[in-house]
DNA sequence: TGTTTATATGAATAATTGTTCATGTGTTGA
DNA sequence: TCAACACATGAACAATTATTCATATAAACA
């Protein structure tokens, strides 16, 4: 191993995007949304939420540009960010259904 | 979205093994293993920690399967515990040499 | 425009998780 | 067997992170 590469474990890793999926709340959200665009309100009653709570958990999954969302009408619908996203939640769709 | 599908949302999700990747210690940890089978006291000086700290880690590590070990003399040696863990250390590194 | 509805957000608190400290266990070699 | 070395581990503490509470924003509609 080399200076430079020592040098690089000391410094911060890509664990945080693991970090991201690494709690069980924003799976789950991302489990709902992969069913379907699904919108706030409705995330907070399924997961048996606090509002609060779940925007809290989508305002850190959008920062890691790990859903998208939109308006229509009154509600903001919230959905996976793309097929990459979808994979790893199906790995543990799998896991779910065994 | 089903009933049983939502009750499954509430339960215990599959994050836990993204979580164990989601702390920068534990990747830092899976990276030096990357490039080979290394003890406990080199670990720590690789990474600039104490011994307890990462022995704690390599415990985590371990029980969740990520990680094997051997004795070797005085020493004991960690290595990763197959190719589906370095596929994803090496998804990191990736991100590292950019 | 004012009110209602849906969501976002800052600050405080609660819960979780990593690290440290002290010490225990197991192995090597004199 | 005893001392030295390498590592593991429990408990206390520190740091991080999620949730709650109160409130702000923004759109819809009367």
């Amino acid at each position: 191993m080399t200076e430079k590469e020592i040098k690089a474990f000391r410094d911060e890793m890509p664990a945080e995007l693991f970090k991201v999926f690494g709690d069980s709340t924003r799976m789950r959200i991302l489990y709902a949304l992969s069913v379907g665009e699904t919108c706030v309100g409705d995330l907070a009653e399924i997961l048996q939420m606090t509002q609060s709570a779940v925007s809290h958990q989508l305002g850190i999954l959008k920062h890691s540009r790990l859903v998208g969302s939109r308006r229509q009408g009154k509600n903001i619908c919230y959905f996976l960010a793309d097929d990459h996203v979808r994979t790893i939640v199906d790995m543990g769709r799998e896991h779910i259904e065994e």
